[in-house]
DNA sequence: ACGCTATCGTAC
DNA sequence: GACGTACGATAGCGTT
């Protein structure tokens, strides 16, 4: 048997499917047509399960002109634009495709017919038998033994060889273009032969096998035919050359790459689901199910519910502690009686060995104790303790801290179903289980607020109620392992994943469990100065205003300002005029009051964001602040830090550094803080190999002043701090994708000389603009970027027609490699930093980070050491052609560094 | 009382 | 509309 090769004529099957739903067009929630969407992949899954190709590529014509355009202007001129709600789904089709790694075929010039036409011919070539998928009548020209077409009729596709031709047509499949000449068409705009249709072709063809035949013995024709055949003799030929397809582009088609290896249809369940289409969802359920039926595994019990035990006894217990030990793999997940990692107790423990299977062990429920604890803390400390196990967790960091509370240390977590599912898709910002439940393995959770009424613990719940909850959450955390294993390997995200990711979940909970000291009462006494200034302004305000009003109000600060006081609006919101910052101060120059709201903000800001809310998070067990440090809540790979946020302390302002100087270190120890210098600049003069670029960093000095006396076109030493200052802001604007519009307000100069400034930047700098139009190729054509390790990012609307849309899109996709990579390299330092602590014994322990900048708790002792260290370990993590600088710096608080 | 959105401002 | 990534406070409005 020959291997098949599917050629999707991609924007026939789009067209027709849109067109099919017009009167009733199918909508995902957001009410956006998916008419085409839903056709597309309607179809594109029963040709999979009904034909198993081994080979598939969506070919897809290119924007016009074509050659067949420049050849003849009128060709299919009376088309009209396609609509707007088709177009849009275009990009979501494509996305589709790409995630699951079905490849596309296109290029510049030539139309989706000439592309299969080629493929199938080279097709034939190597051995495939080829299919082509097209409603287009023209491609019957392309049909051999071994080039079939499946056309749509009547709700199913036809299989078409020669046979099926002659019987449709009347003529043979070579003859389908001189046919197709003489009657032209009209939906294409091609001429044809005036009078002449079907029927009177058929009849010439037969009798004479072709065009040039016909005209040559045109004498033989009736006296009609001769006429109308005469008068259209060069329309005929034009036609002629407009029908047959095009083979230029033979030689380049590879079909073994549209090899579809394993191909996972259930990566397209969520999409479907988010966009309404649960019919498909569940057919390609259906299909997965019965192939697994066929390997004689169980049917498909994605979405079916488990079977729970609830554990009493200790022999019960060891019975499955026994078959953790066989299985090695094993979901664990705790229940406790607090949100908060850091004051919660374990009131049970649920575990999960395979699919659908799970069981409870309580230590407490509806006030009652069940098994002893004690006994419990040994089994899980056995098997939370033994690196030949493999401990599988959802949100596991939240349990690690619990354990680790509790006395227990866990070393063998290797799988966190959280991250994994981050990891697949970084663009989302849920990961929780019940929502991943829903959407991946349509599976309704029991919800933790329909058991646990508010006010109550979990340990106040009756055991009926509160075991098959918790066993659920060990079950579906198996399930979730069993699918995300698959898709990171076929994703190629298993790098990244069990060699960043993993080992830095226990490494984030030791942070986050160490925490930092505050000293409160400093911050308490800001708190009064700034009150007491804050009052004194409120005061000022009122007064200058002639009235009382809430300042911290932008809609009535909005009629203060540009109403009763008629300043002149300088920027919009969607509610109103702004009131931002930059806003004020512009209005600063014509009126008192909008620098006195600024003051009045930055001390508002100041009061309500740190002084008085991190006092709120001091632990009253450690007496230190503990940040939660989300591992899934950037799309680009960076940490974010939540309750309260440590990643935006102020530093910029005097007043703002002094609550900063509140984090301090415990007695006998000094904070160190390891910075990299210029950490997002490095990674692109090292992506982009752009030699100016590197070679500022290489030379040493400030690449920021290098920067300016570059686009400046002035020697270094003449390079005045205002220089710097616009280099600067050009530096980073340009790896955010900052608009000339931007630019000129920010540095206050005029338009003009801000395209200047860009425009002698890329010319200086110009490997960094091919870098940003390669990264921007690549997110076009795949849908994603990545990052030095390997992350990935889906960059949505990268291929929208809406100009706004697609430049905010190329603005994440440029942006996303570099922060991307430079919090790769951050996490890759955090991964060898811990390792050596650990190994050498020392007392250090890192602390925190903020995202270019590692903080340790060092006794006095080891600072030294530590310093040498810290500083050895991160410039090494990866080797550039370019230096990775940092600077470290110590002092007995975190504002105190200099 | 709670939840959502808009606006603003802090960090890297 | 016009600079990427976050979190969080307050206001204001709508729903329970």
């Amino acid at each position: 048997m020959k291997p098949k090769l599917f050629l999707i004529d991609g924007f026939s099957l789009i067209f027709r499917s849109y067109w099919a739903f017009i009167n009733n067009p199918v909508r995902n929630p957001e009410g956006q047509n998916v008419s085409a969407v839903f056709g597309f992949f309607s179809t594109f899954i029963s040709l999979l399960d009904k034909h198993k190709p081994e080979n598939l590529v969506v070919v897809l014509d290119s924007p016009v002109p074509t050659f067949r355009h420049i050849m003849y202007p009128g060709y299919k001129a009376n088309r009209d634009k396609a609509p707007d709600d088709l177009h849009d789904q275009v990009p979501l089709i494509k996305e589709f495709l790409n995630i699951l790694g079905v490849k596309t075929l296109a290029s510049e010039g030539y139309e989706a017919d000439d592309l299969m036409a080629c493929a199938a011919r080279k097709g034939t070539e190597e051995g495939f038998y080829s299919f082509i998928i097209s409603a287009d009548k023209d491609l019957m020209q392309t049909v051999t033994d071994t080039v079939h077409m499946l056309r749509p009729e009547k709700g199913e596709y036809l299989d078409i060889g020669p046979e099926q031709v002659v019987e449709k047509m009347g003529v043979r499949p070579d003859q389908i273009v001189d046919y197709l000449s003489l009657i032209g068409d009209s939906s294409d705009n091609i001429p044809g032969v005036r009078g002449i249709g079907p029927k009177t072709a058929v009849t010439l063809l037969q009798k004479f096998e072709t065009l040039d035949d016909i005209y040559n013995n045109i004498n033989s024709c009736t006296k009609g035919q001769v006429q109308k055949l005469s008068e259209n003799r060069d329309n005929a030929y034009l036609s002629k050359k407009l029908i047959v397809l095009n083979y230029e582009k033979e030689k380049e088609i590879d079909p073994a790459a549209y090899n579809l290896g394993n191909l996972d249809l259930t990566l397209l369940i969520p999409l479907f689901q988010k966009h309404g289409m649960n019919r498909l969802a569940g057919r390609v359920q259906k299909i997965v199910g019965i192939d697994k039926d066929n390997n004689e595994e169980p049917v498909d019990s994605n979405s079916s519910k488990g079977v729970y035990s609830t554990v009493f006894t200790l022999s019960k217990l060891d019975e499955w502690v026994a078959l953790i030990k066989k299985n090695k793999w094993f979901a664990l997940d705790i229940e406790t009686d607090n949100i908060d990692p850091m004051k919660a107790s374990p009131v049970g423990f649920s575990l999960s060995v395979s699919s659908g299977r799970a069981c409870y062990i309580p230590l407490v429920a509806d006030g009652q104790t069940y098994i002893d604890k004690d006994e419990v803390k040994m089994r899980i400390t056995d098997i939370t303790g033994d690196k030949e196990l493999k401990l599988i967790g959802h949100n596991f960091k939240y349990d690690y801290k619990v354990l680790k509370r509790w006395g227990v240390e866990v070393t063998n977590l290797a799988f966190d179903t959280m991250v994994a599912a981050w990891i697949l898709d970084t663009g989302t910002n849920n990961y929780g289980m019940d929502f991943l439940a829903d959407a991946l393995l349509n599976y309704s959770t029991i919800k933790y607020k329909d058991i646990v009424p508010k006010e109550s613990l979990f340990s106040d719940i009756d055991l009926e109620i509160a075991a098959p909850y918790a066993a659920e959450d060990a079950d579906i955390t198996y399930r979730f392992y069993e699918l995300f294993k698959k898709d990171l390997k076929l994703r190629k995200l298993e790098k990244i994943f069990y060699d960043i990711e993993m080992p830095l979940v226990s490494i984030l909970g030791d942070i986050e469990f160490s925490g930092l000291k505050l000293n409160s009462n400093s911050l308490n006494e800001f708190g009064i100065e700034l009150k007491e200034k804050l009052v004194h302004l409120q005061d000022e305000i009122y007064i200058e205003c002639g009235k009382e009003f809430n300042i911290n109000s932008t809609k009535q600060l909005q009629e203060i300002l540009f109403i009763e006081r008629k300043l002149q609006p300088v920027k919009k919101t969607k509610t109103g005029y702004s009131t931002d910052s930059s806003v004020l101060e512009i209005l600063s120059k014509e009126d008192i009051i909008p620098e006195m709201i600024l003051k009045y903000r930055m001390l508002m800001k100041l009061k309500s964001t740190y002084v008085d809310a991190l006092p709120k998070y001091v632990n009253t067990e450690t007496g230190r602040v503990h940040t939660n440090l989300n591992q899934t809540g950037t799309a680009t790979g960076r940490l974010s830090s939540r309750d309260p946020n440590l990643q935006n302390i102020p530093i910029k302002t005097d007043e703002g550094r002094r609550i900063r100087e509140s984090f301090v270190s415990k007695s006998g120890y000094t904070l160190l803080s390891a910075d990299y210098s210029q950490i997002e600049l490095v990674v692109l003069a090292h992506l982009s190999g752009d030699d100016a670029l590197k070679k500022a960093f290489i030379s040493g000095n400030d690449v920021h002043s290098e920067t300016g006396s570059l686009i400046l076109d002035k020697p270094l030493s003449e390079i005045t701090k205002d220089d710097r200052r616009i280099a600067k802001t050009i530096n980073f604007g340009v790896m955010y994708g900052m608009s000339s519009f931007r630019l000129s307000r920010d540095l206050g100069i005029p338009r003009r000389q801000a395209e200047e400034f860009i425009t002698a930047y890329f010319s200086k700098y110009n490997g960094i603009r091919s870098f940003m139009d390669k990264v921007i190729e690549e997110a076009e054509k795949t849908g994603k970027v990545s990052t030095l390790m390997g992350r990935e990012r889906f960059i949505p609307g990268i291929n929208s027609r809406n100009k706004t849309e697609k430049s905010g899109a190329e603005r994440m996709a440029v942006n996303t490699p570099i922060q991307g990579s430079a919090a790769d390299i951050v996490k890759l330092a955090m991964l060898k930093i811990t390792d050596r602590l650990k190994e050498s014994g020392l007392k250090s322990r890192m602390i925190l980070q903020v995202h270019d900048e590692l903080i340790f708790e060092v006794p006095d002792s080891e600072l030294e050491i530590l310093k040498k260290l810290v500083k050895k370990e991160m410039e090494t993590v990866v080797a550039f052609s370019i230096p990775l600088r940092t600077s470290i710096e110590t002092g007995k608080n975190w504002g105190d560094f200099h």
